[in-house]
DNA sequence: CATAAAACAGACAGGTCTGTCTGTCTTGTG
DNA sequence: CACAAGACAGACAGACCTGTCTGTTTTATG
């Protein structure tokens, strides 16, 4: 059973290493997969490894950083273009998630994934979560404010909790097109329906 | 460092079983908790854990099957006494996710986390978690239908995506006041704004 | 071509994992 | 009391884990 990846020649150690890790910790899950699995389906040297990451945590922190960096610039230029495109408002955001829902090989966010394996809040791990959707949160920020939507920051509070549910949804479910469903949330959060933490408390102290 | 808990005599071997796999399982995710560590916790013997669960997978199939049933009965009956307390409509989930938020132990859905930490779809453990997620929109779908809000089915599917998104938010943030942002977003479920897929279909067709 | 850095190959140590097995002790029941 | 079932204690096997170490081969560069 040959299981290892051919890959053109000019990869380095390192970046089979790099490519090898993204596919199975995002796929598996970091404690499901084992140093060993990566080096033979990578074709790399134990040494090799231990001489660009240290450690696993290592590799895991690399991994997730990669990530970070090519998911949000996919996402944000996948939502500019829409936007663009469409001249609408947040609920882009839902048909950018929905097309990467339909990957064939989704299996969530690998943040939330990340934070679930990990019990220790207080882990390099779990900060590099941490500041990944605390920069998504910034983007979909400036996103309101650009589409001149009213209290920015709170929209972007609840337009996170919409987007990270759909996420979970789709994962659970396997069903992409519960984006269908967050869409018209998107939508709302624009229409100045009060459907923000501050807007609510304005039309409750009346 | 003793680490052993102390249990009432009272309870049987399996019992403790149960009861230390719920808490550790829970708090730390079923792959970093070893049997060894759960029978020495639980002060019982290799043999009188293997007598009740033949395998590991059987007792982490216990652990989900106990927590659905608690968690589902403490939610629900929840759910119910602040509804009959305040009348009021689906926005009450964001009082009972809040106080959920706040116990100490809280470390987000023990049933999102399984499927983070499971690659395979069609696993137990994934199924279990499936059934659940289910069960949780199957009873906000009946309490939207008698709040008699329209489409309780549609806006049980947006209900659920906002109640995963708060979930996620919190144990990522660590802030349960989270279930704050999410209380208008419920609130507007039921205020008839065309916020459920269906509706906005219907809006749009017109 | 020569030299040095990088990569490959694989043995090895020490630990942990699940699951099996043996043997002793306790407890409940006739 | 006698006997059987349940529980405890702990050794053990075999696999897998991370990380170290020793060599040999390839590759890039002066």
């Amino acid at each position: 059973m040959e299981m290892k990846t051919d890959f053109p020649e000019a990869l380095t150690a390192r970046d089979r290493i790099m490519k090898t890790a993204c596919t199975l910790f995002y796929r598996e899950g970091f404690r499901a997969v084992g140093i060993d699995r990566i080096i033979e389906e990578a074709s790399v040297a134990k040494m090799s490894f231990y001489r660009y990451f240290p450690s696993k945590s290592d590799l895991i922190a690399a991994f997730l950083r990669k990530r970070h960096d090519d998911w949000m610039a996919w996402f944000t230029a996948d939502v500019e273009v829409r936007i663009a495109a469409e001249r609408s408002g947040l609920e882009v955001i839902a048909e950018t998630l929905r097309s990467w829902f339909r990957q064939p090989d989704f299996r969530g966010c690998a943040f939330i994934n990340t934070v679930a394996e990990t019990s220790d809040h207080s882990s390099e791990l779990a900060r590099i979560a941490r500041e990944h959707k605390a920069d998504l949160e910034v983007f979909i920020e400036k996103l309101a404010a650009r589409l001149s939507l009213p209290a920015p920051k709170e929209t972007a509070a609840a337009a996170m909790i919409i987007v990270e549910g759909a996420i979970v949804r789709a994962q659970i479910t396997g069903n992409p097109e519960i984006a269908s469903a967050c869409k018209p949330l998107l939508a709302a959060l624009g229409a100045g329906g009060g459907l923000t933490l501050s807007s609510a408390a304005r039309s409750q102290s009346r």
